[in-house]
DNA sequence: CAAATGCGTAAGTCCACGCTAACCTATTCG
DNA sequence: CGAATAGGTTAGCGTGGACTTACGCATTTG
């Protein structure tokens, strides 16, 4: 699991990193948006920690878990090697393409 | 594997896609550049275009694989709705603390 | 101190996933 | 037609990953 791409590719922790982005979260906090038990959304963070995109700080008997902005830049970064020129490309095509000729999708 | 992000996340799916985007290749050429098998290739390929991220086009004994703009334009909204405002600001303070007080890394 | 709270860890299960080997189909070419 | 080429399909294997249960450790609180 090294990568950050893959790390937060999964959508669990996705949704995690969604809800850290908004600010420093308790592990109890994370866990209440999710069915999943506590000790699966805590081992899910261990694999984002691992991935250098959150840390946790220790505070009484809590665990304040925060997003790693260095890391969250370079998951960025991967983001946007993979998203290449090209890519990029066929996108504004399949934008224009939708917007000013709609029916052409099934044609 | 429903979402176009999972599916996209996987290293050799990102490397197809980005072979891909430079233009349809077939699969032979595409194995080429892995050490992995052609029927390898071949699952891969196949899990892209149910993600409905690539297609292929019959031409006699060569299947010509690429990219569907479509398909592309979904996985992009994904990550952008992934990448939300909050993580986009974190970037940005990650990127001006490294670039004008790159120090504070270690501090 | 004892109970309760907040979390991490360990152990074990289950299944999806990535892969290979073997086989089958379709197409081209001698 | 028979051989060769291109590629999809299947079966099966091994591993990793996501999950739960149970437990252990620290910290707060009565």
């Amino acid at each position: 699991m090294v990568d950050a791409f893959s790390a937060a590719a999964e959508p669990t922790r996705r949704r995690l990193l969604q809800l850290l982005a908004t600010g420093p979260k308790t592990v109890g906090e994370l866990a209440e948006h999710f069915t999943a038990t506590r000790p699966a959304i805590s081992q899910h963070l261990a694999v984002l920690a691992g991935a250098g995109l959150v840390t946790a700080r220790k505070d009484g008997r809590h665990r304040h878990y925060s997003v790693v902005p260095a890391g969250i830049a370079q998951l960025r970064a991967e983001i946007d090697r993979f998203w290449s020129t090209e890519l990029e490309l066929l996108v504004a095509d399949a934008t224009r393409r939708a917007t000013t000729h709609p029916e052409e999708h099934y044609s």
